[in-house]
RNA sequence: GGGCGCAUAGCUCAGUUGGCUAGAGCGCUUCCCUUACAAGGAAGAUGUCGGGGGUUCGAGUCCCUCUGCGCCCA
C-alpha cells in the first residue's frame, strides 16, 4: 500500500535522499562487472582553487544524466571524482589566503603559522618560506576547498562513487603521473632540450603553446636606420620593439623583394650599439609589412626563433628571467650604451631605448601607434618573452607529420557531441608548431622522476639522468636519494642533483583515466573500464585536456582513452555575456538550490542542448520546480484513487491510446539518451507529461473516481503504469523529485530501477486526438462564457467524417464526464474536419 | 587569413531522413477555489522562420549567395 503525505512536497528532500542513497550505497561501481557491461567516466577533475559557479553545476548535470541513465539500463557505472588541485591556481590562492610566497633558497620552518588565514592586508608583503612549508599550506588550503565543492556535487546529487575520489597531487596521482613519463622517456617520447622558450617573466616559468593565448595590445611601430658598413648609406627598418636593438643578429627581408635583394650579403651596423650585423633573405618576412625588411632579435617572438634556428644566426640575449635587461652586455655590444638599459624592465628599456635613438637621431619620424597581438601565459599579466633554458617535452606531432597524423586518426575513433566538435580538435592538431613542453619552474607539483649526475666541475649531466625504478615511485628527487648514492652526495661533485622543475599540470590530468582505475596498481579494475566510455568536458579545453590526454593514451596504450567525448556549452548571462565576477553577475548555486530545489536547477542544466551556449535564466528553474512538484502531485492523485484491482489490466481504448503514445515516448527518450542527448530526452518526456495531466487524466479521472464503473480498473493500470513509467523517465534528470515520489510504492530506489521498455499496448496513438479536441472546444466555450469549467453543458452536436466519429464513440462516456456534457450528438459531417456546437446549460444567474 | 557554429513569437528555445493551417515555455490579457496540484487550472493574442536566388508537386528543413552575431585556430 502507499505511503503517500498528506502535503507532498520538494523541501528537505535532498538532504533526505542524499543520506538514504549514500547509506544503501546505490551509486557505488560494481568490480565484478565484465568490461561490456560496464559504462565509465572520465569525470573531468575540477579546479579547486577557482571559483565554484553555475558551470559546474551546468555541465556536471549533464554527465550525471547520462550516468544515470546507463546504470537503469543495467550497467555498472564507474563514475568517479576528482579534484586538480596541483598547479599555479593553488599556488596564487596559497599566496593571497596565507600572505607568503615560495623561496626554495629558505630552510624548512618545523611548526610554521603563516601570517594570515584568509584576506591579508592589501599593504603585506608575502612573507618568503621554504618550499616544504609552502606544500603543507598548499595541502591545507585545498582540504578546505575540497570540502566545499564536494558539498555542492553531493547537494546537485551527483551520483558519483565518492569512493573512488582522487586529487591530481595525491600520492596515487604523482605515482601514474611519475610512471607515464618515465615510460614516455623509455620509449624516447619525452626528451630534454635546450631551447628558445616562451617564458612568463612574472611566474618566471616556460609556458606550452597550449596556454598561450593572442591580446590585441597598443603597440608602436619605431622606424630605425641601420648604417650600410660600406657607408653608402642607411637601411631603414620597422620594429614595435626598439628595446631589443642591443639583441639584434641581422636584418631580414623577402628573397623575392627586389628592393632589398641589393642587399643581401652585405652587412650593416645597428644604432646605438654599432654591432656589424648581416642582411638575410628568408620566405617568412613579410614584404608588405613595415618598409619590407625587419631586425631579427633573440628573441622577439617565436619567428625571431625560426630564423635563428633555420639561419643559423649567433645569440645575443638580453632579456632575463625575471623580464629585466640582463647586466652584463652580450660580446660586441657597446658597453656604455647597452649600460643605460642593464638592470631595466623592458618598458623602461623601451622609453630608454627610444630617448637615446632620438638624440643620436637614429630614430627617423614619430613612432607610428598600431593596434596588434601580442603573445602572453592565459594566466599572465605581462606579454610572454622568449628566454633559452633547458626544458622536457613530450612529443605530440607538433614536430612530426606522421605521428600528428596519427593523432588526427584518433580524433576518428571517437564519436564527437555534439560532431562539429571535432574540428575544432583537428585544427589544434593540424597547427601545432612544436612538441609539447611539460616542465614548470613552479613548485605545488608532481616533481619530474629525474635525478642528474654531477660532473668534476659541479655541473649537472643532463645527457644521463638517474632513474628510479617504477616499483618505489611517486618519488621527490629534492629529498629522495637516487639508488647507490648517499644523501651529503647531494649537490656536490661527483654527486647528483634533482630536477628541480614539476611537470605541468596537464601532463598529470591527461592521465585522469589512468588515475581514476587505478593503472598498474590495480590491473584488473583497470581491465574493467579503459578505455572508457565518456569522457565529459568544456569544449574549451579541447586544446588541452582533451588533446594531452588522447597522446598520453595513444603513446601508452596506441588507442584512444574513450569512445564518446561529450562537450559542453557555456553559461552566458542573461544579456548573453560570459558570467563574470567582477561584473558582478555570479549567482551562487548554493543559492539557488535553496530558493529553487536542486532538481529545478537541474531542469535548467538539462533543457540545454549539448554543447551549446546557454543563457543562466531563474525563469527556467521556476518552469523546472513546477515541473517536480506536478510530478509529486500527480504521484498523489494516483495513489489516492486506490489500489489497482488484482488481475486488472488495461482494456479502453482510451487507455491503449495513451499507453500507445507512451511507448512512443519511452523509445523516443531512450534513444535520446543513447545518443547522449539529454535535452531531447527531457522534452520528449516532458511534453507527454504535461499533456498526460493536463488532457489525460481531465478526461479519464472520474472513470477513476468511480468504484461502480466497469471500466475503472482499466484507467487504474494506465495511471499507475505511466506514472511510475514517468518516475523513470525522468529520474536522470530530476533525480530528487522522482525518488521522493517513487519511494512512496517502493522500498528499493527509483536510480536502480530498470529503465522502462515499452508496454506493448496496442491501442491506436491518434484515437484521442478528437476526443481532445471536443473537451477543449468544451472548455473553450466555457472560458469564453466565464463559467466555471464545472458547468455543465446541456448539448454537444459533433460533425465530422465517419472514422472520426468511430473514434469520438469510443470515449465517449469519458468525454461526458469530463465536460459534464449532459448530452452529445454524433452525426457524420460533409467536411473533413472536425465541427463542434457547444450549448452551456442555463445558469441561475 | 583558415575553420566551425548560430539567426524561428517581446524573451529563451524546439522543430531528426523535405509533407497538412510553424510549435512549447516564460512574459502579457481574460476567466475559474474544481475532492492531485492556487507554488494551481482553463483559454486568448502575437511570426515577411535574417535577405536574395535555386532544386522540388511541396522548403523553417536541401543547395548557392549575401548580411549580422559568436567561437576556435593562424
Amino acid at each position: 500500500m502507499a505511503n503517500v503525505p498528506d502535503k507532498p512536497t520538494l523541501d528537505g528532500i535532498e538532504e533526505h535522499w542524499s543520506s538514504v542513497w549514500d547509506r544503501e550505497g546505490i551509486y557505488a561501481f560494481n568490480r565484478t562487472a565484465t568490461r561490456d557491461h560496464v559504462f565509465s567516466i572520465d569525470t573531468p577533475p575540477p579546479t579547486v582553487s577557482g571559483s565554484l559557479h553555475m558551470g559546474h553545476v551546468f555541465s556536471y548535470t549533464h554527465t550525471d544524466a547520462i550516468a544515470r541513465f546507463h546504470r537503469m539500463r543495467g550497467a555498472s557505472v564507474f563514475y568517479p571524482m576528482g579534484w586538480d588541485d596541483n598547479g599555479l591556481p593553488t599556488e596564487r590562492r596559497v599566496q593571497n589566503y596565507f600572505g607568503v610566497r615560495c623561496d626554495p633558497s629558505q630552510p624548512y620552518a618545523q611548526g610554521f603559522e603563516p601570517p594570515f588565514r584568509g584576506d591579508p592586508p592589501k599593504d603585506h608583503q608575502a612573507i618568503p618560506i621554504s618550499r616544504p612549508n609552502f606544500l603543507e599550506l598548499c595541502d591545507e588550503l585545498v582540504a578546505l576547498d575540497e570540502q566545499i565543492f564536494e558539498d555542492l556535487f553531493r547537494r546537485l546529487g551527483l551520483s558519483v562513487d565518492w569512493s573512488l575520489l582522487y586529487a591530481t597531487i595525491d600520492e596515487r596521482s604523482r605515482r601514474v603521473s611519475q610512471r607515464a613519463f618515465l615510460r614516455n622517456l623509455a620509449r624516447g617520447e619525452a626528451y630534454s632540450a635546450e631551447a628558445p622558450t616562451l617564458w612568463d617573466v612574472d611566474f618566471q616559468t616556460a609556458v606550452a603553446q597550449a596556454e598561450m593565448e593572442d591580446r590585441d595590445r597598443p603597440g608602436a611601430y619605431h622606424q630605425l636606420a641601420f648604417h650600410k658598413s660600406d657607408g653608402s648609406g642607411d637601411i631603414v627598418i620597422d620594429t614595435t620593439r626598439p628595446e631589443l636593438l642591443a639583441a639584434c643578429v641581422a636584418l631580414v627581408a623577402h628573397p623575392d623583394d627586389e628592393r632589398h635583394q641589393p642587399n643581401f650579403g652585405t652587412t650593416v651596423r645597428t644604432p646605438l650599439y654599432g654591432v656589424e650585423v648581416p642582411v638575410v633573405a628568408h620566405p617568412l618576412a613579410q614584404p608588405e609589412k613595415g618598409t619590407g625588411i625587419a631586425m631579427i632579435c633573440t628573441f622577439g617572438d617565436v619567428t625571431d626563433v625560426i630564423w635563428w634556428r633555420e639561419l643559423q644566426l649567433p645569440t645575443r640575449a638580453i632579456i632575463g628571467r625575471n623580464g629585466r635587461i640582463i647586466a652584463d652586455a652580450p660580446s660586441g655590444v657597446d658597453a656604455d650604451a647597452y649600460a643605460e638599459i642593464a638592470g631595466l624592465t623592458v618598458k623602461q628599456a623601451q622609453r630608454r631605448v627610444v630617448d637615446m635613438l632620438t638624440e643620436s637621431g637614429e630614430l627617423i619620424g614619430e613612432p607610428r601607434p598600431i593596434e596588434h597581438p601580442v603573445k602572453f601565459y592565459e594566466r599572465g599579466e605581462r606579454p610572454l618573452e622568449i628566454v633559452t633554458s633547458r626544458q622536457w617535452y613530450i612529443r605530440n606531432g607538433g614536430r612530426d607529420p606522421d605521428l600528428r597524423q596519427s593523432l588526427v586518426g584518433r580524433g576518428h575513433d571517437i564519436t564527437w557531441h555534439p560532431s562539429h566538435m571535432r574540428h575544432r580538435y583537428e585544427n589544434w592538431v593540424e597547427g601545432l608548431n612544436g612538441d609539447w613542453l611539460v616542465s614548470r619552474q613552479r613548485f605545488f607539483g608532481v616533481p619530474f622522476p629525474v635525478w642528474y649526475p654531477v660532473d668534476a666541475s659541479g655541473d649537472p649531466v643532463y645527457d644521463s639522468p638517474i632513474l628510479p625504478s617504477e616499483a618505489i615511485l611517486p618519488i621527490d628527487p629534492s629529498t629522495d636519494v637516487p639508488e647507490g648514492f648517499s644523501p651529503d652526495q647531494r649537490d656536490v661533485p661527483g654527486g647528483f642533483t634533482g630536477d628541480p622543475d614539476v611537470l605541468d599540470t596537464w601532463a598529470t590530468s591527461s592521465l585522469s583515466p589512468h588515475i581514476a582505475a587505478r593503472w598498474e596498481d590495480d590491473a584488473d579494475l583497470f581491465s574493467r573500464v579503459f578505455p572508457m566510455d565518456m569522457r565529459p568536458q568544456g569544449h574549451d579545453i579541447i586544446r588541452t585536456w582533451l588533446f594531452s590526454s588522447m597522446v598520453r593514451s595513444h603513446h601508452e596504450h596506441g588507442c584512444a582513452p574513450w569512445s564518446h567525448a561529450a562537450l559542453s556549452g557555456w553559461i552566458l548571462d542573461p544579456d548573453r555575456k560570459k558570467m563574470s565576477k567582477s561584473k558582478g553577475n555570479v549567482v551562487t548555486p548554493m543559492a539557488l538550490f535553496d530558493s529553487y530545489g536542486t532538481d529545478a536547477v537541474r531542469y535548467w542544466a538539462a533543457s540545454a542542448r549539448p554543447g551549446v551556449d546557454t543563457a543562466f535564466s531563474e525563469d527556467q528553474m521556476k518552469v523546472g520546480r513546477k515541473l517536480a512538484n506536478k510530478v509529486l502531485n500527480i504521484t498523489r492523485f494516483v495513489h489516492g484513487l486506490g489500489a489497482v484491482p488484482n488481475d486488472s489490466a488495461a482494456a479502453e481504448p482510451v487507455d491503449l491510446a495513451m499507453l500507445s503514445r507512451l511507448d512512443r515516448v519511452i523509445s523516443e527518450a531512450t534513444e535520446a539518451f543513447i545518443e547522449f542527448d539529454y535535452a531531447r530526452a527531457l522534452e520528449r518526456t516532458e511534453s507527454f507529461f504535461w499533456w498526460f495531466c493536463d488532457d489525460y487524466v481531465e478526461l479519464v479521472k472520474t472513470r477513476a473516481y468511480d468504484v461502480d464503473h466497469v471500466g475503472r480498473p482499466s484507467a487504474l493500470v494506465a495511471l499507475h503504469t505511466a506514472v511510475h513509467v514517468m518516475h523513470r523517465l525522468f529520474a536522470p534528470l530530476m533525480p530528487f523529485a522522482t525518488e521522493e515520489a517513487w519511494r512512496w510504492d517502493h522500498e528499493t530506489s527509483v536510480h536502480t530501477a530498470l529503465w522502462p521498455t515499452t508496454t506493448g499496448a496496442t491501442g491506436d496513438a491518434n484515437l484521442l486526438d478528437p476526443i481532445l479536441d471536443v473537451l477543449a472546444q468544451v472548455r473553450r466555450a466555457k472560458t469564453e462564457a466565464k463559467v466555471s469549467q464545472r458547468a455543465v453543458v446541456e448539448h454537444v452536436h459533433v460533425s465530422a467524417p465517419q472514422p472520426v466519429l468511430d473514434a469520438l464513440s469510443l470515449g465517449l462516456d469519458d468525454l461526458r464526464r469530463a465536460g459534464s456534457i449532459d448530452d452529445i450528438e454524433l452525426s457524420a459531417g460533409a467536411a473533413d474536419t472536425l465541427e463542434c456546437d457547444v450549448r452551456l446549460a442555463p445558469t441561475d444567474g
